[in-house]
Parts: structure tokens; sequence; C-alpha cells
DNA sequence: TAGACAGGTTAAGTCTGGGTTAAGAACGGG
DNA sequence: CCCGTTCTTAACCCAGACTTAACCTGTCTA
């Protein structure tokens, strides 16, 4: 069946080794590339399904490939990121990726990502409408919660309807919390995604976070219905079908 | 049902030992390997359904053997390491393996990966052209035990289908009673469990909480007839068949 | 049946983990 | 360089959680 075509772009082979043979067990074609230039240009010969960028690479950025290659064509673009970098979302906005995943990954959570953004395509080509990113998202990674809709393809938040602007932070800590499908997600490890493993700060920022991402979803944030604390352990974000169970 | 084999490949017998334990109570069959050649040369012996994989280990570090064995075989490869090492390089290691965990991690936490690892690998085979599972869903981390619905993904307790909620101390005082699976559980192993094993403290206290939990979980606290009480040893929680036997 | 254990029960009193708010530092764009 | 936004830190608050203590009850044994 997956007989796609991938273009890896990060010169540190400790990551591109494993990665590479991994997506090749599960049947994809893999090129590689080891740096921004070199991205470039296999990109217009192989002219792959997916793109895998690295931000960090030499000659030319990850970031900078990006654009350029969204200038010319439409392959859908999946950024692998440093974790708790300015970035997380700002760069799919700006540059028009179509995906990203931070730092500690594992390979079946990029298959995965990579699977979606391959049926993506398929759905929005298959219905002949126009450019990719005009068009109505795939369902699969828009999340109803209640009265609030994540649109993770497009970076967009929006409560009964209306978009809501998150700071990156809030962003990033309301992504960690939706990953984890409805489980706890204990503060640690919310600090690790968020801020990355190395931040050492207030452990209070957190909640200050929270209180925000609080006021902003939930319709008394005092009294939070989606955002809940587990005392002790962390945070945890209700899953979808929890909502509708509850009159 | 599970007779699945494991190879458990880690340097630390503070790990090893209790896991190893916990793995065979589950009914996997467990190989243990001191260091990274062994664990080779004991992977292509014993062709384990899974291999567990330590990242620090003597001889050849884990993700040498990862690759190695990736090379050969596809057996799936749970990776443990340690949270805060340097992601740069953890994050290629990871890569190649198939899921990890950063310590620390419950045993139980491991088992549902395990499961969740082979039940994927059995998904695969059985069709052919697998697009494999994408979202690993918050797995079997749910159990009913009588009228008591646990979910520890989402530290969710409930009672005849009614959400309780628990204190920190309660609710671990349960998951060590559940763990037990109707089984007696001494005093002292319970203090440990809840309190660990260095808290000195006043032994009416797991007396308290066990009244407290028995309040929140039992139709008459009093005579209670999940949360028993075996005089002169601990406590045991029903297991699910006694239930059903007596009207 | 007294005495000794083991556990049950209740009511303080203290502690702790988050909640909340505001001040100012850092950043990013004109 | 200024202005608005975002982030962090700090200080204070509080409800609920936890422990301890004191007293009670049941059961076993000699």
């Amino acid at each position: 069946m997956a007989d796609e075509t991938i273009l890896l772009a990060d010169d540190d082979p400790m990551i591109v080794d494993p990665l590479a043979l991994q997506l090749r067990r599960e049947g994809f074609t893999v090129h590689i590339a080891v740096d921004g230039e070199d991205a470039l240009a296999q990109a217009r010969r192989v002219t792959p399904d997916v793109v895998l960028l690295d931000i960090m690479m030499p000659k030319k950025q990850g970031w900078e490939v990006c654009r350029e290659l969204r200038a010319e064509s439409d392959v859908p673009i999946i950024m692998l990121t440093a974790r708790g970098e300015e970035m997380d979302r700002i760069l799919g906005l700006e540059l028009g990726a179509d995906d990203y995943l931070t730092k500690p990954f594992s390979a079946r959570e990029l298959i995965a990502r990579i699977r979606a953004v391959l049926r993506r395509v398929a759905m929005d080509s298959a219905r002949q409408t126009a450019p990719a990113a005009e068009t109505a998202p795939a369902d699969d990674d828009v999340v109803q919660l209640g009265r609030v809709t994540v649109d993770r393809a497009r970076y967009q938040v929006a409560i009964d309807g209306e978009p809501v602007h998150l700071s990156q932070r809030e962003y990033s800590l309301l992504m960690a919390l939706l990953d984890a499908q409805g489980a706890a997600v204990k503060r640690g490890d919310l600090v690790d995604q968020v801020w990355g493993a190395e931040w050492i700060g207030d452990p209070r920022t957190l909640d200050v976070h929270m209180r925000w991402l609080r006021e902003k979803l939930e319709r008394d944030p005092s009294k939070p219905e989606l955002l809940l604390t587990i005392r002790g352990v962390g945070y945890r974000l209700v899953a979808p079908e929890e909502i509708a169970a509850h009159g």
C-alpha cells in the first residue's frame, strides 16, 4: 500500500539512520538530504510525497527550505523541531508547514503524522477543490471539545466558532494536553513539553499559564469543565467522548 | 493468556528485579540481559516477542543494540530512557524503536505499552498492509471491579457509574489493593506502596484513610463488602468474580 | 472473664499544592 | 525608540488533604 516517497532532510546521522530504517520498514521510499540546499535540490528532482524537515540544518535552515518549497509546490511538509523552542506554531502558521513534531517523538508518532498528512492530501485532491491550504481540513486533526474547536492542522482554536488567540505557551500547553487524549499529564511532563527539559523556573509559571488558558477556553475559569486539575499529579483535558456523555 | 516472551535488557538490578517479577506475574516469560552484548546474544537465541532496552548499558549501549537488532529482525523494541537526558541524542536512539518510556515509569505503564505493541504487531501481521493504528488510545488502563470502575490514565474512579473524587492517598491505596487482584495485602506493604518505605508515622493513619475510602466506595462504610479487613494481615479488595458469585 | 491486641472512628490541627493577581522584564514590530 | 503583548516571578490566599491523638469496639487467649 505505502509506496510513497519521503524526503528526509536532517544533518544528524544519529537521527537520520534509524529513522530512515524505520520508514523503509514501513514501506516508504526514503531519500535523504544532509543540508538545506541538498533538500531543495532533491525535492525538485524526486518530487516526494512528503518532506520531513529538521529546523536546524547546515547551508540553509529548515524554515528557509520550507518557505521556498512552499512557494513552488503543495507538497506536504512536516517540521521536526526542538522542544520548547519558539516556533511551535509560528513556523507552521507563517511558513506553511502541514504539521510539526517536537523532540522526543517515537517513530510511530511520526509515521502516524505522515499517514495523516497523506490522507489529508488524498482527500483534498479527491474533491476537486482549490489549493490544499484553502479547503476545509480533513476531520482527523480537528477536535471538538464542547464549545471549543481545535484545528491542529491550521493552528487554530475557536470557541463557539469564534477564533480565539492563544499565545505561544498557551498553545503548546493545550497541544501537550490534547496529545494525551484525555489522560492526565504530570506537571513535570507538561513543563518538559512546553518549556523543554532543561528549563528551570518557578513551578508556579505553569499554573499561571493554565489560568490564562482557562480564561480563554472555560465558561467559568474558576470552575473548569475542560481543563481539570488532578491534585498531586498535574492536569488533564477532558476527551471529546466525555463531553457528549453528560447532559 | 499471555505466554509471550520478553527480553529485558538493563544492568540495574534495582530496576530489573521488581520489573521482571511484575512481568512474570502478568504471565510473560522473562529473560534478562545485563549488558548490550548479552542482550544481542539472547535476542538471537530466544527470539523474544518484545525487547525492552535500557539506553545506558555496559558493553554495548542500548541504541547500538537497537540498531543491530533492527538490522536483523522486526521484533518490537521498547526503549527505556532516563528523563532529562540530552534529547538530541535520545531522539535518534529512540527512532529505531517501536515505543519508548522515560524513567521513572510504573510497571503498569510498561505493561500497557507492551500489550499495545503486541496488539499492534498482531494486527499488522493479520491484515497484510495495515495502516497501523495511528493513535495509541489510552489503552486497557480501565479496570472494572464490581461496582467500581477505575480509569488509571485519567485518575478517575466511579462507583456504579457515578464518578467519585478520591484524594491522592485514597487513590493510591485503592491502586495498591487493585494491583493485588483480590489477594490480601499486608498492612506493611500497603504503607510501603502508598507512603513509601521510609515513611514513619502513626500506624493508625492507614486505618483512617481506609475509612475514608470506604465512606466513598461502600454502601455502608461500617459493613464493608468491597474493602475487607483481614485481621492480623491487612486488607483486601474483593475480586470481580467473587461479586458475581453471591447474590 | 480479664487482659491484650488489632483495628475502627472521630475530631482537631497543620500542611501543602494550587489558585490568583499584579508587577516588571523581555520580546517583537513599527 | 516606543508601545503592546507575552512571559516569568513573587506574594498572598485558600480549600482540601493529611496526620495525629484520643477513645472505642471486637476478638482471641489463658
